[in-house]
Formats: C-alpha cells, sequence, structure tokens
RNA sequence: GGGAUGGUAGCUCAGUCGGUAGCAGCAUCGCACUUUUAAUGCGGGGGUCCCGGGUUCGAGUCCCGGCCAUCCCA
C-alpha cells in the first residue's frame, strides 16, 4: 500500500466528523501545553485603523507600522510556503499574510493547522499587496480560542432564518449586515437617551413586574411571585406609574425598556418589545408633537446621516419638517365625503360594505368610521402624519377637546402606514378617569377578570393631583425598522421569540 | 386560528416517473504550490433525507398525523 493512502486511512479511521476533529485538535494542543483557550492581549488595534494608518502613509514610505490585531479567522489561502488569511474583528476584516521562513517552520505549521472560525492574535507591520490590499505582514501571532464548531460558507453565509434567530452569534459572526443592523439599534437608542438628557428629561425605572397590568389594552403575562403569595403580570406599559411620578413632582421623565404583550406575533409584533415613553408636565398634544418631530429627525440626521428612508416595502419615506397635521376626521372626510358625519346610519353602513368591509351587526357610527379608518386609511399615510382629534372611546387616558367633547386631544403618528408613536393631552381629572376606567372593564369581556380590576392607587394619585401634562410613547422597534429598511421586526431584535425546539 | 411554501452532509443547494442519496460547490482530511482573495490542481472521507405511521417487492419522492420555520390572511 503506498505510504499516502495509509495516511488517508489513519485520517478517516480516526476522525467521525467535524466536530469531533477540532475537539481533538483542542485536546492535542493541550496536551502539548498550548493554550487553546487563552488570556487577554494587549496593545491592540481595531483593523480599521491599521487600514486608515497605513492608507494615511506617503506613496513609497519606507516606515513600518507595526500594529497588533485580534479577531477570527474567516477565511485563509495557503500556497506552500507562504498563506493568506483573514482576519475579522469588531470594527474591519484585514488580510494576513505568513511567510514560512518569516516565522519558522514549527510556527508555519501550526497556523496551517488553525481552523476557520479560531480567535487569533497577530503582531506584524502593515504592507501592500501586489493586488493593492493592505494587509498585515505576520511576524507572531497566538491562537486565542479554538473553535470547535465549523462557521457556514463564506460565500452564501447562513440563510436559514430560524438558524439565524435562533443562533444569533452565528448570524453575526457571518452576516456583517447584521451586525450593522444592531450596532445602528445601539446607536439610535443611546441617541434618544442624549437627546433627551439633554433637554432635561429624567430617565427612570419603573416596575415591570405588576400586580395589575395597565396603561393599555391588551393580554399581559402572568405569572406567580412566591413571597407575597400573589400572582404578577409582565407589563403591558409603564404609563401608570410613569404618571405617578408627574404626581410626585418628576416634571420631565422618560423610560425605555420592555413591555410584554400575550399576544400574536408577525412581522410587526414581538411579545416583548421595546417603547420610549416621555411625560412632560405643563405640556400637551402640541407639546408631544413638537417633541417627537423633532426627537426623531435629529436622531435619524446623527446616527443614519439622512432623513430620506427607503422601506422594506420600496416606499421612499422623506423625513423633512414639517410634518403634515391632519384631524382624524377630516381624514375621513377626504375619503367618505364631506357629508359623512351627517348621513344616517344605514348609508353609512352601506357605503362602507362598497369598499369592501364586512361589518358585524349594531355597530354604531363611531366603529364603522373607525373601521374605515383602520383598513382603508391607515395604511394609506406614508409620509409622517400626525393624526389628531381621536374619537374618545379609542383613548381612555386622554384628555377631551375643549371645543367637541366627543373627541381627545391627542395624535397618532404615522409614518410607511404604521402606528410608530401616539401622544396625549394626559388626563388629569380622577373623576373622569374613573368613569373612563370603569366604561373600559365593561366593554371588554373577553380578558381575566383579575386583569380589568382598576388600578386604584393610580386614582388615588391622581386625587393628589397631577398637573397637566403631554405624555407620548414610541416603539423603538418600528423606528429602528424604519431607519435600518429591516422587513421583520426579527431583524431587529436580537433574540426573538421563537417556540423551543423539541 | 386559516391558507401557501419549506425542512436532504457543518453551510448553500440538486435529487426526474417511486428503483443503490449528489464525480455538486464551500468547509474538512492528504499531496503540490512563497502575493492569494469564492486561490488553484490532484486525491480521500463525511447522510437519523425533521419525527411517527401507512401504501408498495421497494418511499427522500406518494398518503395520513405530528413538530419547527417562513410568508400571507384573520
Amino acid at each position: 500500500m503506498p505510504e499516502e493512502s495509509v495516511n488517508n486511512l489513519e485520517n478517516t479511521l480516526s476522525v467521525e466528523d467535524l466536530r469531533s476533529q477540532r475537539l481533538q485538535k483542542a485536546v492535542r494542543l493541550k496536551e502539548n501545553g498550548s493554550a487553546a483557550y487563552g488570556h487577554s492581549v494587549s496593545g491592540l488595534s481595531p483593523m480599521h485603523r491599521v487600514k486608515e494608518a497605513f492608507a494615511a502613509l506617503p506613496e513609497n514610505s519606507e516606515e513600518k507600522l507595526n500594529f497588533c490585531v485580534a479577531g477570527r479567522l474567516m477565511a485563509r489561502r495557503i500556497m506552500g510556503k507562504s498563506l493568506f488569511a483573514n482576519l475579522k474583528d469588531q470594527s474591519d476584516n484585514l488580510q494576513l499574510y505568513v511567510q514560512k521562513n518569516e516565522v519558522g517552520d514549527e510556527n508555519y505549521a501550526l497556523f496551517k493547522d488553525f481552523d476557520i472560525g479560531d480567535l487569533l492574535s497577530a503582531q506584524g507591520y502593515a504592507f501592500r499587496t501586489r493586488t493593492g490590499e493592505i494587509s498585515l505582514h505576520v511576524q507572531s501571532f497566538e491562537l486565542l480560542t479554538k473553535g470547535i464548531r465549523s462557521l457556514p460558507e463564506k460565500y452564501h453565509g447562513l440563510k436559514d432564518t430560524e438558524q439565524r434567530y435562533r443562533q444569533r452569534y452565528v448570524d453575526l459572526i457571518i452576516n456583517d449586515e447584521v451586525r450593522r443592523c444592531f450596532e445602528m439599534r445601539s446607536r439610535i437608542i443611546s441617541g434618544i437617551r442624549r437627546y433627551l438628557e439633554s433637554r432635561g428629561f429624567m430617565e427612570v425605572e419603573t416596575p415591570m413586574m405588576q400586580s395589575l397590568a395597565g396603561g393599555a389594552a391588551a393580554r399581559p403575562f402572568k405569572t406567580f411571585y412566591n413571597a407575597l403569595g400573589c400572582p404578577m403580570y409582565l407589563r403591558i406599559a409603564p404609563e401608570l406609574y410613569l404618571k405617578r411620578l408627574l404626581v410626585g413632582g418628576f416634571e420631565k421623565v422618560f423610560e425605555i425598556g420592555r413591555n410584554f404583550r400575550n399576544e400574536g406575533m408577525d412581522r410587526r409584533h414581538n411579545p416583548e418589545f421595546t417603547s420610549l415613553e416621555i411625560y412632560q408636565a405643563y405640556s400637551d398634544c402640541r407639546g408631544m408633537m413638537e417633541l417627537i418631530e423633532d426627537l426623531i429627525t435629529t436622531v435619524a440626521q446623527e446616527t443614519a446621516g439622512r432623513l430620506e428612508f427607503t422601506a422594506a416595502d420600496g416606499h421612499q419615506i422623506n423625513l423633512a419638517r414639517p410634518w403634515r397635521r391632519v384631524p382624524y376626521q377630516d381624514l375621513i372626510r377626504e375619503k367618505m365625503g364631506q357629508d359623512w358625519f351627517s348621513l344616517p346610519l344605514a348609508s353609512q353602513r352601506e357605503k362602507a360594505q362598497a369598499l369592501g368591509l364586512t361589518l358585524p351587526e349594531g355597530l354604531q357610527e363611531p366603529q364603522i368610521t373607525h373601521e374605515i379608518y383602520d383598513k382603508c386609511i391607515e395604511s394609506t399615510l406614508i409620509q409622517p402624519t400626525f393624526v389628531t382629534r381621536l374619537p374618545a372611546f379609542l383613548v381612555p387616558l386622554a384628555k377631551r377637546c375643549p371645543d367637541d367633547p366627543t373627541l381627545v386631544d391627542v395624535y397618532e403618528l404615522e409614518i410607511n402606514g404604521q402606528e410608530i408613536s401616539p401622544g396625549y393631552s394626559e388626563l388629569n381629572d380622577p373623576m373622569e378617569q374613573r368613569s373612563r376606567f370603569d366604561a373600559q372593564a365593561i366593554g371588554r369581556d373577553d380578558l381575566d377578570g383579575e386583569v380589568d380590576r382598576i388600578d386604584e392607587d393610580f386614582l388615588t394619585a391622581l386625587e393628589y393631583g397631577m398637573p397637566p401634562a403631554g405624555g407620548l410613547g414610541m416603539g423603538i422597534d418600528r423606528v429602528v425598522m424604519l431607519l435600518t429598511g429591516a422587513e421583520s421586526i426579527r431583524d431587529v431584535i436580537l433574540f426573538p421569540q421563537m417556540r423551543p425546539q423539541k
């Protein structure tokens, strides 16, 4: 038997799959006294710095710039006595060039034995290859972490959506645009904080576990707190606690945090999502429109450097100010005719059905009208639009319009046909608040009785006196979707909820 | 909850009419190669075809049930 075949035979007998191959390599490294799982490294340069610094050198400079870099081995091209490798850190990629006569026979063999996915550090000087790529001529290197699992393919990457969400860490290693998206998300959130803090708002944290899940109409998640021996709910909104803080004398507060809604998930909904809520004493709905318009445009300009965006569905969105402000009823009249609100119920029903809407028996004018808004108007509001003066039955926590008590003094900000942010002149009359809660509790019969208990302590707080105030909420995930062009909320949440496997 | 589509090697994918799973690409292992970049050339290994039933001489393929995912709808 020729020697070569013997070699092959040995290799196949000793190894069942890729993972055990690599496990054995790690074990062998440890046996030989080298660290397969190394230690800290100092004096590192981010790879983009290496490239910038080298590119800044004058042409034909003889100066040798030395760097030490660390990152994950993404590709290798071995050509006998020299090899090229691609290393990746958070900032960039860098090509390494390793020559046998530079690092020595033993080290060269060691480097050849590295696998794609290993983490290494390398020290050497920057140079430009024949094809023009700024690279590092390696003088020494070290294995920092042995990778046991093989990475997805370098060319097609990881495409399987399920695996991308379940094993986001692999997605982040492989797909650069995914990492950029989450870096963007982080910048957006810190941009929001910076904006609000610089304008005197104070960030606060209110309970995520509540014995009553109030502040919105949504089904909560239920849990049990052993020490108190009572059921608890994950919050569906922080609103009622933030208003208690207005009562307590904090005048400009905001909270960025998670809410939990025990409802379906789809392209736009994840059961846990991040919201921003802001409350400002002595302001109102108009103050909130000013604030959110300035906040979004400022943060968009800061993080993306522009105000025009292409949404995932291809719509061109222009965030340039000022944004359209239009009363709800005007939108209805535009669509249904100027006389809509004076038509008899039967003709309203007929006209709505002519639009293709199916209406349950017994609907009154406000419900029919809202059905039209919901199904036929909202999705057409592509450019940023504040819809104002909504029917009161939709919004139990807002002040009525002084000139028309059937309407509330609120806005709904629509961008690309999606609700991005609601804002209110907040209701601070404890008696009216109680009767709205009562009416709401009667209207709902599909939730757990317990959840519908009225938050007496919140009403007590209002009785101590809450200043007139403006309040607003904003879905952070949706804003990130808009600014990154993501088509699914799951693409802007690092670890979206998934059904457990098996 | 309803409909459509999908699940095959570590990854990306073929798989015809039901007849031994594909000389598939990347990755991996061996050999050659000192400026490559989806390196190249030659050679080797690698499979619970999502799970469970059924039809059949024979099922990745057809039928039934289930699991998981994606998209659309409510």
